[in-house]
DNA sequence: GTTCTAGAAC
DNA sequence: GTTCTAGAAC
């Protein structure tokens, strides 16, 4: 076998598992009841399947936007409802929780993060995960509103910029502490739980 | 988005 | 020798 290709022969017992393009897999996760946590007509709040810190959800709509460069003067109403749950989870969990949108998605669906802040989590390993949350490569759901309702659409940002934040040296979203790496930063972050 | 791992960094 | 990062995945 050759170094990088992994071994493709399964069971063939078991019928082949057509994997989806993992893009897709937050259309999956939308129905599937056990990563549901609230569902109203239009929207649907799920726990991210790999969470990049305590706590970390996702809100999504029912209708198929595919993400915030499709939304419209139409969509703020929308938007305006997932302010609402996220107003919620802020009452219901005791954790200073943010909200907002990557300014490059890898997943297909309009979704937007509520994370707490502490940044502890198993699933938080690399640069570009840290950099997607702390610089600002993450737009404030009310960056987002505001620009909607300014403008009527979302700007993009330019190939340059976002390989520029992805390169952003690591730096502690609750300090001045300059990590040499990720495991580094990893344990710094254990310093700030409570 | 994740997994895997070669090769860089230490 | 071990830790860590970065790029391929058909």
């Amino acid at each position: 076998m050759s170094k990088r290709s992994k071994d493709t022969t399964q069971n063939l017992n078991e019928p082949a598992k057509k994997m989806k393009h993992w893009s897709l897999g937050l259309l999956e996760s939308m129905k599937d009841p056990k990563s549901i946590v609230k569902q109203t007509q239009k929207v649907v709040v799920i726990r991210d399947k790999y969470p990049k810190a305590r706590i970390h959800y996702l809100v999504l709509p029912v209708d198929d936007i595919n993400s915030i460069y499709k939304l419209n003067k139409s969509h703020i109403s929308l938007l305006e409802e997932f302010g609402k749950l996220f107003e919620e989870l802020l009452q219901e969990e005791n954790a200073q929780l943010r909200a907002g949108f990557h300014a490059v998605p890898s997943m297909q669906r309009l979704h937007m993060h509520i994370i707490s802040n502490d940044m502890v989590s198993p699933s938080l390993k690399t640069k570009v995960h840290w950099n997607s949350f702390t610089t600002s490569f993450f737009i404030p759901y009310r960056d987002i509103l505001k620009e909607l309702k300014e403008s009527g659409s979302i700007k993009k940002i330019s190939n340059d910029i976002h390989k520029q934040l992805m390169m952003t040296p690591l730096k502690c979203n609750q300090c001045e502490f300059q990590p040499k790496n990720m495991p580094h930063l990893k344990d710094h972050l254990l310093s700030h739980v409570k």
